[in-house]
RNA sequence: GCCCGGGUAGCUCAGUCGGUAGAGCAACGCACUCGUAAUGCGUAGGUCAGGAGUUCGAUUCUCCUCUCGGGCUCCA
């Protein structure tokens, strides 16, 4: 039998038979990487194993446990689904279903049908049907006629065949449907149940069988508000029981960690519903924590050069003519109170007004960079629908800079920032940061195109001086002006988009900002806006899930709770939390109305980072019992020993 | 804003095929005074989200409103 040269990822060179597969060839390399194998990549097209190899390919095995091999998965995992409901409901429509990040969905019509909850069983279990009949998945590639036609009863999937064959596919379609010019490629399970697909999928569908569908809900047909409403179905799938089961109790944490549960379980704050959606009280316990965040924050600032300054929640409507949020925002903002002397409307931005402070009188290039520092709350008229505890909140506080600076100036302006925003970050516990740069989109901006390009080299180069990886959003940018965003990844490994760098060259334009410069003339400054916590209430949200409740000392509501063993250890227990109240520590007593036993079990529901149990022993020695958060019970520690540990511990993490 | 599903005691929930409701925890009282994650007994607590309709009678059925949840869309 002839022989084949194929070239491996590493650039080696195998030879193989001439009838070889992708499969074929895995299994010849070792046979773990046959079983593994899922799918193939050869010359940079995504494969099925079945492709057949040619002279000088170059093959990368794709297997399950990777990335793109759980992709082939889902995906081929939503095919099975779409199978599944055809079967169980006859006359449904199907549209598409592509794997996302940790799964796959697949929307129908159900012709005026729903799904409920209660269906996902039957469906699973006919999907299990499918698996265990072990179908195979055979590709063809088929004329758009022959298509057409074997979908003329499938409306959604002949308005995709016609609009990636006429050319007017978007990213969807295109990852729906292969082929190309005048032909498109199609799966095919059974005699019945066939699908227009790009592929790559699994062999069959007995590769199948580590999934769960999670929940129903609706989309509209291409992401379009007054298109047809259709019925979705949401599924995870992975490669084995094991990783399945991971996933699942990674969402069960997430779940337990929701801050919204945790608002209510710990007193930190609520949304009464006569205050109206997407506004909330912030209880004593929420309360206190929040502003040490802002203590934190401002102290931070403070040290860190900037000036702090105060604005109004309201503005006449003028100033928002100005900026032109009127004009491009209208919708995101509160309506307007009609007054006597004009219209008002609450701010849904602070940078008008801190334009407003640095017009206030003639400016020298001597003060720049100007860093005008708020906690700002503005208030946003977020859609119903939109709204989530606090991560999407109507009225929020940002901790808002606008740095006023030259072109020159920008630079080490970012590159300190970046510095600074980071070391704020770690403070709060993050150590885990991604970089996205935001550059302009060539159909909606203003500015020059060289102020553009300087501007975004700054950002790049400013990144780069930091040594961090960063990704690039083109045309991703504000219409203003290019801006880094940065995400963090949470104990649990989910990441949260926190912080932004933004420049603008339009505000200084609209409020006509200038400086005198070292010539005299009259310059126009670069506008950056930045927020590091983005709002502080998003942020308390994030560290809530963050730390499961459980704050880290400096931050915990109440950071030692005294528990005398019994009504006669009170008055001891007063002096030990009067010498830690003396040195700043948060402290309770808890009187012996209960059980020890069952008031330990209180205090570490709370949370609480220190229980101290008081009794006889303690009394006579000048001693407590210390039982920290996730530590064994250390008996007879000498009361200013523990004041000085916790003071330590805490002075550690504030500045 | 759109689709679907919810709203019963402070919290978590049960229940009423239409005859105005119940548990656990929490709260309060009494007893117990206890050394490291739930002592016992008792008391109180609800216009069953709000409004309208059907009905002899509505927490239950219907409609509307508010609100919450899951998505979609949106986040200049």
């Amino acid at each position: 039998m002839a022989e084949i040269s194929i070239t491996l990822p590493d650039g080696s060179q195998r030879d193989v038979a001439d009838d070889s597969t992708v499969l074929t060839l895995a299994s010849s390399i070792s046979r773990n990487l046959g079983k593994a194998a899922i799918a193939g990549v050869v010359n940079g097209q995504q494969v099925d194993l079945s492709q057949s190899l040619t002279q000088g390919d170059s093959v990368e095995i794709i297997t399950v446990d990777s990335d793109r091999g759980r992709h082939v998965l889902r995906h081929s995992t939503a095919h099975v689904m779409a199978q599944a409901v055809l079967n169980l409901y006859p006359g449904a429509k199907y549209t598409i279903g592509p794997a996302i990040e940790n799964g796959f969905y697949y929307d129908f019509d159900l012709g005026g049908r729903v799904f409920t909850e209660d269906n996902l069983a039957n469906v699973e279990a006919e999907m299990r049907k499918v698996i265990t009949a072990n179908q195979p998945f055979v590709r063809a590639e088929i004329s758009v006629a022959e298509a057409l036609s074997l979908f003329s009863e499938q409306p959604y999937k002949c308005e995709i065949i016609e609009r990636v064959t006429g050319g007017s596919a978007d990213g969807t379609d295109s990852a729906e449907v292969g082929g190309s010019g005048d032909s498109v490629s199609i799966y095919r399970n059974t005699v019945e149940f066939v699908d227009l697909c790009l592929g790559p999928h699994v062999p069959s569908t007995g590769r199948l069988g580590h999934f769960k569908l999670q929940k129903v809900s609706s989309a509209y047909w291409r992401g379009n508000e007054k298109g047809p409403v259709l019925q979705r179905i949401y599924g995870t799938a992975w490669e084995s029981k094991s990783a399945l089961e991971e996933y699942l109790h990674r969402l069960e944490e997430a779940e337990r960690r929701d801050h919204r549960r945790l608002a209510v379980e710990l007193d930190l704050l609520s949304f009464p519903a006569e205050l109206g959606g997407g506004l909330a009280v912030w209880h004593p316990k929420g309360a206190i924590v929040r502003k040490l965040m802002e203590d934190y924050s401002r102290a931070r600032h403070q040290s860190g050069g900037y000036q702090f300054v105060f604005t109004p929640h309201l503005s006449n409507a003028t100033l928002f003519q100005t900026s032109g949020h009127l004009d491009f925002y209208a919708d995101g903002m509160y309506p307007p109170m009609e007054m006597d002397n004009g219209t008002y409307y609450p701010k849904p931005m602070n940078c008008p007004m801190h334009c407003l402070i640095f017009r206030g009188r003639q400016r020298s290039y001597r003060e720049l960079p100007l860093r005008l520092f708020e906690l700002g709350t503005v208030y946003r008229y977020e859609r119903a629908g939109t709204l989530h505890g606090l991560m999407r909140i109507r009225g929020f506080t940002q901790d808002d800079s606008h740095i006023f600076c030259t072109r020159e100036q920008l630079q080490d302006e970012i590159i300190s920032l970046l510095d600074f925003v980071m070391s704020v970050l770690k403070a709060f516990g993050f150590e885990d940061f991604s970089f996205h740069l935001s550059t302009k989109d060539p159909e909606k901006y203003v500015g020059s195109d060289e102020i553009w390009e300087s501007a975004t080299n700054a950002l790049s180069t400013a990144l780069e001086t930091h040594g961090v990886e960063y990704s690039v959003k083109e045309g991703d940018a504000a219409f203003y002006g290019p801006k880094i965003d940065i995400h963090i990844r949470d104990a649990i490994g989910r990441t949260w988009q926190l912080s932004t760098i933004q420049c603008d060259f339009n505000l200084p334009e609209r409020f006509d900002l200038e400086y005198v410069a070292t010539d005299g003339s009259r310059q126009r400054p670069i506008m950056l806006h930045r927020a590091l916590f983005g709002s502080v209430e998003r942020f308390f949200g994030v560290l809530v899930e963050h730390y499961a409740g459980a704050f880290p000392t400096w931050l915990s509501p109440v950071q030692v709770k005294i528990l005398p063993v019994a009504e006669a250890h009170e008055t001891y227990a007063q002096e030990v939390a009067k010498e830690l109240l003396g040195s700043g520590i948060r402290v309770e007593i808890v009187e012996a109305n209960d059980q020890l036993g069952k008031r330990i079990r209180t205090a570490k529901m709370e949370k609480t980072p220190y229980v101290l149990v008081v009794g006889d022993d303690d009394v006579t020695a000048t001693t407590v019992g210390v039982n920290a958060r996730g530590l064994e019970v250390e008996r007879g520690v000498a009361v200013s020993e523990f004041t000085r540990r916790i003071t330590e511990e805490v002075s550690h993490s504030v500045i």
